[in-house]
DNA sequence: TGTACATCAGTGAACGCGCGTTCACTGATGTAC
DNA sequence: TGTACATCAGTGAACGCGCGTTCACTGATGTAC
């Protein structure tokens, strides 16, 4: 483990997707290329195919480093609420909120450009976590429901703050975090 | 009004947005080339150029279109139901439906795609009608509700939508019809 | 009714661009004996 | 402890691609006199 500027990187995968997260946070998902996250990391064009198989494949690295983030951060809103039903509320503002300051990153995680097989089916994989935060904040909230009501209240808990994120990211409409949180309670 | 085979077209502007439809649907929004529309509507790549400032201006149009059949679905679905709260949980899944039945256009609508300033207005314009179809369902069935409830409403019955139509449309979840609409229904 | 001429709506060749990816390569590293 | 050699992790030049857009142009159309 030298710390030296050696030929070799210590870590250029992880470096990769660290500066791809970067980059398209300045360019957004359509205008990432594979090559200017290689000239950011000051490595040839070629560098990143040892590490990944193709583009896709950084991008699918992004976006579950992106999914990683997400998950703590809708666990963390749960976890620090009074009650259950306050839990789930601020864990869907926290979804909100998390779409609103990674606009990019939750465009690469949630939409289309992402298209491969393998890199789609590594995506759906970091995912999971996420999905099952929120699974749990609606169980907390809703002991007592049967298993088809809650699958049915996870789904509009769901929408509601995906649609919600997708409007605002889009800029299809603007909101404080107040109405934010009023739109989310609508399903509390 | 010649029908015949010209030199000069009767109305490419009209033709290049429905051949252009056509396309988006094949390839999706990603694909979608000014060089390729030009192409199939046997014409040479710069005759766009007459009629439409730049591609954003031809996507815009598409999108406008897009956003036409898009109120008439909407408008349509809740004048077809018996009560104003079927009128607008019915709207709710006429407006999943038509994502479903147009992902590359509904991405196109919504998405992040035109990026043009003029062309971004003009997408707003046409997409005020359909707007308004939501806010005549939400008035229609919550008459009585003082207006900045009825907005939180508003909001909230095409978060739900618009969320449930982005998931399905980008594959992270898959559901029946039936499900759709109780999802829907839970704001009702 | 005929003609001159402005305007309209196309053509077709060419431009520069950055991209993802291929290829053959070379320097650095670690391990077996 | 030294050395041979496999493997690993990079380089750098080159490829073909289709794109949006520019440019100068030409054929068709319609209108004023």
């Amino acid at each position: 483990m030298s710390t030296s500027k050696s030929y070799h990187h210590s870590d250029l995968a992880g470096q990769l997707i660290k500066i791809g997260l970067d980059l398209l946070r300045e360019v957004g998902p359509a205008d990432l290329s594979l090559r200017a996250v290689a000239r950011r990391a000051g490595v040839s064009a070629m560098a990143p195919y040892r590490h990944f198989a193709d583009k896709d494949a950084l991008l699918a690295g992004i976006a579950g480093h992106g999914f990683d983030l997400f998950a703590k951060c809708l666990t963390d809103a749960a976890a620090r609420a009074a009650t259950p039903a306050a839990g789930l509320r601020d864990q869907g503002c926290a979804y909100v909120g998390f779409a609103i300051a990674e606009p990019a990153l939750f465009r690469l995680m949630f939409g289309p450009m992402i298209s491969s097989d393998p890199a789609q089916a590594s995506l759906a994989r970091a995912g999971a976590p996420s999905f099952m935060a929120l699974e749990r904040a609606v169980q907390a909230a809703h002991p007592t429901a049967d298993d088809a009501a809650r699958h049915i209240r996870i789904l509009a808990c769901w929408s509601v703050a995906h649609g919600l994120a997708c409007l605002i990211v889009d800029g299809k409409i603007a909101l404080s975090p107040d109405m934010i949180a009023q739109v989310i309670g609508t399903l509390s």
